[in-house]
Formats: C-alpha cells, sequence, structure tokens
DNA sequence: TTGGATGCAAAGGTTTTGCAGTAAT
DNA sequence: ATTACTGCAAAACCTTTGCATCCAA
C-alpha cells in the first residue's frame, strides 16, 4: 500500500530548486545549492527526496549515460540534447510526437506507452567557438 | 593524437561476447560469459575494452538509466524498448527515422546529428502474466 | 502518539586506475 | 625494442541504507 507522505521544508527545498533552473542538475549539485542558505540539509536527504519525488510523477530523470544522475523539474514529456563537444545538456522544444509512439506500436509486439529521445549534437556556443 | 591500438585476444572476445547476443549485457554480465573458457580475463580488461570499443564506434552504450551501463554489440543507429513492469530490455525493429533529426534541427540553435529513443511500456510476457 | 523524514556516517555497487609484468608490433 | 595491454587490487565515485532522533499529522 502507498506510505502516506508529510511535508516537509526539505522535501520542498528539492522541489524548488529543480523547478527555478533550465539545468539539469544532479544530487550533489542540487545539494551544493541548497546548502548555503540551508546548511542543515544532508546529501542523503536530497537523494531520498529525489527518489520520492520521482516516484510521485514530479520530477524526471533523464534517460542518458552520464556519471551522476540528472535531474528535471519539467515533468512535462519533453526532449533533451546533449553536446557531444562540452556535454552541456539542453531541453529541446520540440513538442512530443505521439506519432512516434503509433508508429512503434505498430511494429512491435509489446505495448508502447511513451518514449523519451536524446539528441546529439553540437552546441550553439560550442560551433561558434571553432 | 589517437592511440596507436593493437590486436589483442582479449579485446576480440569482448566484441564477440557482445556481437554474438541480443541481450544487452552489463561489464559485468559479458566477464561473466568470458571467464568460464577464459579464467584469466579480469574484469577492469573488459571495462577498458569496452571504452576502447565505445570510442572506436564498434559498440554502443544504451542511453537510459540503468545501475550499470549496457552495451550493444549493433552499433547501426536502432531504438530501445524497456519494460516498465520487469525492466528488460530490447532492441525495436523501427527503422531509423531521420525526419525526427529534421524536425529537430528546425527548431533547435544547436546542430543536430542524430538522436536515441527509449520507448517504455509493457512487454509482450509481463502482458500475458495477467 | 505515531510513523514518516532527517542527519550523519557507514556500507554497497559500479567503474576507473596505479603498477609491475606481458605481449603485439 | 617499444609501448599498448593485461591482471590484480586498491581507489574513486555515486547512491543507498541503518540508526537514533526529530517532527508533521
Amino acid at each position: 500500500m502507498a506510505v502516506n507522505r508529510r511535508y516537509t521544508k526539505q522535501r520542498e527545498l528539492v522541489l524548488d530548486a529543480l523547478r527555478s533552473t533550465r539545468a539539469h542538475p544532479t544530487a550533489e549539485e542540487i545539494y551544493m545549492s541548497l546548502k548555503d542558505d540551508h546548511p542543515e540539509i544532508s546529501l542523503g536527504t536530497v537523494y531520498r527526496n529525489l527518489n520520492v519525488l520521482y516516484e510521485q510523477g514530479e520530477i524526471i530523470r533523464v534517460e542518458g549515460n552520464f556519471p551522476s544522475v540528472r535531474f528535471d523539474g519539467n515533468a512535462m514529456l519533453h526532449y533533451h540534447f546533449r553536446c557531444a563537444a562540452c556535454g552541456e545538456l539542453f531541453d529541446l522544444e520540440l513538442g512530443y510526437q505521439d506519432v512516434i509512439d503509433t508508429l512503434a506500436n505498430e511494429i512491435s509486439p509489446h505495448t508502447i506507452n511513451r518514449h523519451s529521445i536524446m539528441f546529439e549534437g553540437i552546441c550553439r556556443s560550442c560551433e561558434q567557438a571553432n
């Protein structure tokens, strides 16, 4: 059965931190950004709250190969882009393409509900740096 | 400058192991599958060779959030499907959709070269198990 | 009052790395 | 002969977890 969650300052802090940035921070980065104003918060608590918020569907774990998991406070389905040169991660302003799920369901024996896309290329600033 | 790579038995073993399966094994799983016939091989060597083969573009690291990185001996661009129930990972027989890159390039300030897609849903056997 | 949440630190799991020896070129 | 590669083990790194305490409901 579901756990009865409680409101805590720390949970709110973690969620606010994620929602107030367009970056896709790691747990460690969120922890670092919080501990100046809230020295009592612990890294373990940040991890635990990220997991809770993820289970509740409030945040996203970006699908990709990163040394640490990267989180996204925008829970709406959207796509990501990673620069092959600098490794920076960006949101992509391309709307969710339902047709991709339709296509996939036509050819797959499995039941497909959703997808995530990671684009790769060279970001604007790396391009200009050449 | 590029390193001068040498042929080694261990590198070939790792590549062969990956190419001869449709699963998407972790480094540990590859190591386990090899060490019966080749007790001298070490896990560190498996990791190092996977990294070399990846840099050379011979193999793929599946984009996704798994406890350990999962590798794919099929270096052709293709999509993956993960079952939300059992966690199993499958190749998807949907051809690469160039149109997605075209769409993305139209709306993005960055230069997009390729993408990978992770589909999610319920696999056939989990569906039937209900 | 109850039990979910926290802080801290230790433990767990994955991947990398230093080193001395081995082997491909 | 040169130097990339290997095996081994230690280290590094990321994330989870046990425990005593705290605090939201």
